[in-house]
DNA sequence: GTCTATATATAGATAGAC
DNA sequence: GTCTATCTATATATAGAC
């Protein structure tokens, strides 16, 4: 999607800021939601104007797609590696580090992607649902319990909290993730 | 805080328009989010006018205020009683028992409270993290590990997916919440 | 106690100059 | 590519009639 080569210094430019707004609305929408950060205050904060963003994007919406769309691919090529293994324990264990690793490194975003309302709306709610539906199959199959259900919901949940945990390092944070998250699926 | 007894039939009414205002903005604040219910949606759901509605509440966040009140101060009341038993393990499971009869009761309604951004901001924030505190240091005392701490995270993140357990009943999923949280908060 | 009318601010979005 | 200027809709909120 963000083809760099070949470009003009023009596109370059362009490429360059469209990324700074992204940066700005991503860490603004954590910090406030996604309905409380108005494009007049994305704009102000980066010294640009309103119209200046929507040059880069035609709707506020986009904005959040293109904002969540790197995490989901990511996670869903997590998905695809563990798709390819075979054993419930080696694919669990395998999408559980992914998804630490991934969690340490965006320690703050992911609150956001996995709690905003505005995400339920929009179509992006289709797309992270789909990823969440495909790893709970890859897990337990296509009927799991009551119980798996459970211990996965309770997983899926953890971003949520990450804010409350800033004090641990990011190995400590690692490491409590992966063995938390083993500990539960293993139902 | 809602005192019937001894009121004019006329402050009678006004508590039952005052309830009913309630009751349609905590459902829209489900729905939607808070940020994205205006007065106006709420007015014209329930046939009444915005100015109606500002007659009950001061302001909008008032309205987040008194539709969150009652399950803090639920769970206040489960934190107290857990208080008074000696013993982590007695205390979990009085908590658990509690959170879960909560939930099954409000299911949809817990989601909102839990993740909404506008929970965040305002001084709703307090009330509801010194109440996880709480039970957190109920639990694991004033120094728990990081590892308690995810398990108390996880826990704390279940009621967000509770819409994606619809087709559970409310004994299956009272059970399944109390098993779950249970094993997960045993560490 | 509830409404009409309105004030005021700000939202998302667009047209067109530069 | 970025800005000025502006449109339109709608937000929260208030004053005052009934």
């Amino acid at each position: 999607m963000t083809s760099v080569k070949g470009m003009s210094s023009r596109a370059l430019q362009a490429e360059h800021t469209r990324q700074q707004i992204l940066q700005t609305a991503q860490r603004l929408f954590v910090e406030r939601g996604y309905d409380a950060t108005s494009l007049q205050l994305i704009a102000d904060e980066m010294g640009l104007t309103k119209a200046a963003v929507y040059y880069h994007f035609r709707v506020k919406s986009e904005l959040l797609h293109a904002t969540m769309k790197p995490g989901i691919e990511r996670i869903n090529a997590v998905a695809d590696e563990a798709a390819a293994l075979r054993g419930r324990r080696a694919r669990i264990e395998h999408v559980v580090s992914g998804v630490a690793d991934f969690l340490v490194e965006n320690r703050h975003y992911a609150v956001m992607a996995a709690t905003d309302p505005a995400a339920k709306r929009h179509d992006m709610d289709k797309e992270t649902s789909d990823l969440r539906e495909r790893i709970l199959t890859l897990f337990y199959g296509d009927n799991p319990t009551a119980t798996q259900r459970l211990a996965y919901a309770a997983v899926a949940g953890i971003p949520d909290s990450l804010p409350e945990l800033v004090e641990l390092s990011d190995d400590e944070l690692r490491e409590a993730l992966r063995e938390t998250m083993l500990r539960i699926l293993r139902v």
